[in-house]
DNA sequence: CAAGCTAGGCGTACGCCGTACACTCGTCAA
DNA sequence: TTGACGAGTGTACGGCGTACGCCTAGCTTG
């Protein structure tokens, strides 16, 4: 709001920057989300014609790949002193927490086909944090992989699961359960539990980090035993 | 090719119908990619109108959503008699090979804020094949979950691989190696192994195969020591 | 202080996009 | 024969990203 104000013609105006662009672009994303992003309506957020964007960030391409490195870099870096399971944990959890405050990030990530410098950096320091534990370069490798995009905190939960934005949870209508018996087993129990859970329906902090475990686990294990690629 | 001929005024025209605009529209999009997918070009395709399109699908969204119930009505029904690990390892590897065909089908997917009937229909006899091997419903839910985009297929791997489109490997240059040396490590060490190993860079299948099965070991696990969410 | 360079912001314009709305025209039932 | 109906058409609008050229404030330099 404060950078709309029709600057007078005394006040010096506050010069534009790569750098305020692409704060404005992720404040601008995290108010409208990133589908309303485009560069007309940030240059009217920043009180300039649209094209003077254009000095800052090459094009529209540029400016996401900028505003996905300042949300990168908000993640907290690795803690110190501490074993590779922990120290990997807290920090996705970190990411995790960084990209809740950023709903958009994770879309833009995704649809970046290269990654930056930052988030490059970001993958370096990760993949430190396993060798610094003793795993094989090899293992370290594929256990990269596994972890795919939630690494940076986030998992593909296939929808969103907001059931409908707003309105009550609203109970499956008969023949929605019926032909899906299963989905509908599955909401029935949830519901039932909720009386005794705090919080509504999933709990995606929970979700997030059993999965995590799980596949932390499963590295620990082939770790511990010495997995090879080769070896079977 | 077909679709384009500017048809006679004896011949009879092939009235449009849902079906063969989502399928032009899966054609269109393996061909030319989901980024240049639009009303107009897919219209110009079918040898018609853009709005004449809108007799059938209300919206661009209705026709992704239909794109995706297409693709997703492609993947293998579930194999009888097996048990439910090799049954659901089975239908996601063929889920897999289903979205290799249609590379831009992930992106449509992960973009969809909820899912079709088609879609839930498979998620619900993916819950069947939990349940049918003995899991609870509230194992199968956090199952569900850590799975994510995984039961349909793909994982989210921050990004494409592919390093340079076209190009050899390009080895990498050295300052770039100074700033990212565990990225280095194990590009080098890959490069390495390449001599004693089939294809190049990394087996992408490999890498799925190994994180599934992680998952999957991890959920064997769990259900054989009789996990509970309450009971830590 | 004058001359001229430069970089940042401006204005216009182009070709795409999705789609609202009103139309034509061929088909078929009554 | 007629009337309704539904598939395909034509036009138009507002929004998008961005190419290209211009203007001008402020600095450098002689």
């Amino acid at each position: 709001m404060v950078e709309m104000a029709p600057r007078s013609k005394t006040a010096r105006r506050v010069p534009l920057s790569r750098d305020r662009v692409l704060r404005a672009g992720v404040a601008l994303a995290d108010e409208v989300g990133i589908e309303s992003l485009s560069m007309r309506r940030l240059a009217q957020r920043l009180g300039v014609v649209p094209m003077a964007l254009y000095k800052h960030v090459a094009n529209k391409e540029e400016l996401l790949d900028g505003m996905v490195d300042v949300v990168v870099g908000e993640v907290e870096p690795p803690v110190r002193d501490a074993d590779w399971k922990s120290a990997v944990r807290q920090r996705i959890l970190s990411a995790r927490e960084t990209l809740l405050r950023h709903r958009w990030a994770y879309r833009v990530i995704e649809s970046r086909s290269s990654p930056t410098p930052v988030v490059l950096a970001y993958m370096d320091s990760m993949i430190g944090m396993f060798r610094a534990g003793g795993f094989s370069v090899d293992l370290t490798h594929h256990v990269m992989h596994a972890l795919g995009s939630r690494m940076l905190g986030f998992t593909r939960e296939l929808f969103d699961d907001s059931p409908s934005p707003g309105s009550a949870p609203a109970a499956m209508p008969p023949e929605v359960a019926e032909r899906y018996p299963h989905i509908a087993e599955m909401a029935m129990t949830r519901d039932h539990d909720r009386a005794s859970t705090v919080g509504a329906g999933c709990d995606d902090r929970f979700e997030f980090e059993f999965a995590l475990d799980l596949l932390l686990d499963g590295f620990d294990r082939l770790h511990r035993q010495g997995w090879t690629s080769t070896g079977h």
